[in-house]
DNA sequence: GGGCGACTAGATAGATCGCTCTAGCGGTAA
DNA sequence: TTACCGCTAGAGCGATCTATCTAGTCGCCC
């Protein structure tokens, strides 16, 4: 995803350059000229395949990554033999690609919600959806585990945002720690959740 | 600090602009000429008082507004009868401010902070430093509570996760519900530590 | 083979970016 | 008065931004 595939078609190119540019600059921060470098694909193009231009462009990317991003933290909980390991999981699992690709790869539309939260209406919608969407998707987990509705959505809100908030904190210091003490606060939370509910 | 104050020096009028427009726009989506407009002041004001430029006011900034935040949520801990109603106050609080200023006022350096951690090191070191003054302030509050400096420490960095993702989630939702269940959480978790301290 | 639509390719427009430059104002000290 | 200095004031530079425009290339179907 972070690297474009040269074999690729040309709008899925662009679409997984800017992808990978707004994780790192941000919206305004990346210009149109950097994605079709990057996507090695010519600037006509963009406007072939994007008539909205940027913005439509942005719409698309949130999708999409949004999408792609929702499916990999439930993959890591479809692997885990339980709940509360999966949780465990996703914060490890987090800190070390944040390692890998030097503290820039961590939630692929954080960045770009909070710049466009109060300038751009569609962008921000986009976003509104796309974490209302893995809201949902963790929440059936957490049901799933036998938590009630409100409990688990909840649950379900507390993990995203300590996961988003500790991805703040480890990029700005280059360290892990911030990940890993909000996954200990997450497991401890949903822990506690489910002694109270008299699954675990 | 949202709105110059037309009485005030010109230097902390370019000062306040600057922080309104960073929680707002970000760094990049910020320009200079927007900047000096908004504080009434001259275009040249800026690089008399700001010589090193758009960088060198970014970093004034962030220190600046990050310290005044910080001095903020202390003072919410000071007027609350303890540590639990303190906790929750921020987060009553912070949703408060937030639609009160039409989910715009959140915390004023995580934007620019998302945003300049892969691309301005000067920006993202001025960043990590405000973050850690508050994981130290806050942990003081724990630890005056009873708990021990690790402990203190994990829930400080904890605290401040659960507060910076949900102010993601509600300005990109626009609604207070993710401040909601972060609080709550947050109460938990700090209510766990303490009776496992026995300081409860 | 000829025509057509999808796509590539990039020059270019108009606005805005960060930044530099010079000129001038107003108060203070010699 | 004259010289100086902190600050105001804004014109203007080169670069870059998003977006548009025309021209050319490719494969596919009739």
């Amino acid at each position: 995803m972070a690297t474009p595939v040269e074999s690729a078609p040309t709008k899925q190119r662009i679409l997984d350059s800017t992808a990978a540019q707004f994780m790192r600059h941000g919206y305004t921060g990346t210009g149109l000229k950097q994605i079709v470098a990057a996507a090695n694909a010519p600037f006509g193009s963009l406007y072939h395949h994007f008539p909205g231009g940027k913005q439509a462009l942005g719409v698309e990317v949130i999708h999409r990554s949004g999408a792609m991003y929702g499916d990999l933290v439930m993959s890591v909980f479809d692997a885990a033999p339980d709940l509360l390991t999966g949780v465990h999981d996703c914060f490890e699992g987090a800190a070390a690609v944040l390692v890998a690709t030097d503290y820039a790869d961590a939630c692929p539309i954080e960045t770009v919600a909070l710049e466009v939260a109060s300038s751009n209406e569609p962008l921000r919608v986009a976003t509104a959806e796309v974490f209302e969407s893995w809201i949902v998707s963790a929440s059936a987990r957490f049901r799933a585990a036998g938590l009630d509705d409100s409990t688990a959505r909840e649950l379900a809100i507390a993990f995203i945002s300590l996961l988003e908030g500790a991805f703040i904190l480890c990029r700005a210091s280059r360290t892990t720690e911030a990940l890993e003490a909000a996954g200990r606060t997450a497991a401890v939370v949903v822990e506690a959740a489910l002694r109270d509910a008299g699954v675990s």
